[in-house]
DNA sequence: AATAAACTGGACCGATGGTCAAGTTAGGCG
DNA sequence: CGCCTAACTTGACCATCGGTCCAGTTTATT
């Protein structure tokens, strides 16, 4: 889909299979109980079949990742004004935190098993390049990371030029990474955690002595 | 308390060898590439003995990151007033995130190799108990990111009763564990990082009623 | 129907974390 | 001083994992 280029029609139902065998898999035991192995078992094929349509254990969390990220990047970029584009950079930011933690929330699975695949992946050289993606290095490098820090980003910036931005986006996201945040979420409390997520930001962006409200806001 | 048992002369000579190994090791390579193997070679001792007296992979990192919090820990509980108590709250949350932020920057790799150790270890009944420690479980339950995480948590709610001080720690916290993050004191500029999370924790603990139009405690 | 490319599966590989039984040694005690 | 036991050490061994390979199968195109 992605592509576009000619995929078989079996391979592409086997590449569902594997997706939703892993999905499945994530949601019922610990990440690191999930092995290669066992998806493809679950997914009905062979362990081959797995690396060859996800190159490792990293492109397939990734890949899931992108599926599962892919509503709230359309919410963002083109949906109505509290996550999409027309409200202030502030509520825009509010609303994208309680949408990634909530995401997050509900894929915590995930997010863990992303963070946990990063052994070395030395060679690839099998044919030509991987047919999804190759993805290499730390789980933060992944698209879905990257689009996330760039928004988040982008609305500090917008809203507070003065400060590092890059870098506090950073800290606000990578916060939903840590165990203990995760494990609150496991429990469902996803409430709590972005109403202190609103704290934080909305302390971030409030002024140091005295705002200027003509800073930014058009757009 | 620490000590206690008896321990044998030999035994102190090799845990201490096997320590100062690891540091050797991970601050050369990745963590992954530092194998229990390599480090049991490095510090020449066998194999067994390095499980024998951390138990576990997850064991040695914990004990390793405790020796090198130890001097953190004790500036904080009874060091001068900056870090240690007198000051007040929100000063003191400054200078102990400081505080850790170059810590860990000075142990990125530890701190992943910590986080990368959160494999499985099913079975735990050679005789009796591990010898240091029998760490288990996610990293973040080891004692010195409990310690840490109290403090914070403590200051917060010191200054700011009202708030989930809990999770505001965590968040704080958990920030610093984030790979952007640790890249980032990787290249040594950890006195970036210092002024963000600065600027996070005064927004956090600046006062509530100023600012609060409209949908302030939401949720 | 033929054919080339794409796909599939599972045996196989090197490495790793962890276990264990058998041998070695420190060091308190008579 | 020599003995005796509990603590300690060791390295072969195990299960498993991520990843590779290639012979055999399937698809789609002409």
């Amino acid at each position: 889909m992605t592509e576009g280029r000619r995929e078989r029609a079996d391979a592409a139902r086997n590449r569902e299979a594997i997706l939703r065998a892993t999905e499945e898999l994530l949601a019922r035991y610990r990440p690191e109980q999930v092995s290669m192995e066992r998806v493809a078992a679950a997914a009905g094929v062979g362990k081959g079949t797995v690396f060859h349509r996800f190159g490792s254990r990293m492109g397939l969390m990734v890949a899931l990742m992108r599926e599962r990220a892919y509503a709230l990047d359309e919410a963002v970029t083109k949906g109505p004004p509290p996550l999409g584009p027309g409200a202030p950079p502030e509520e825009r930011l509010m609303a994208f935190l309680d949408a990634v933690a909530e995401l997050v929330g509900r894929n915590k699975g995930l997010l863990a098993a992303l963070g946990h695949a990063a052994t070395a992946s030395s060679k690839s050289s099998s044919s030509k390049e991987r047919s999804d993606d190759c993805a290499e290095g730390s789980p933060d490098d992944s698209p879905v990371y990257r689009f996330w820090h760039g928004h988040a980003s982008g609305l500090i910036a917008e809203r507070r030029p003065d400060l590092d931005a890059e870098l506090l986006a950073h800290i606000l996201l990578g916060s939903l990474q840590s165990e203990p945040v995760l494990r609150l979420l496991e429990r469902g409390e996803s409430a709590r955690l972005a109403a202190s997520l609103r704290v934080m930001a909305v302390g971030m962006l409030a002024a140091p002595e005295r705002r200027s409200p003509r800073e930014a806001d058009g757009n």
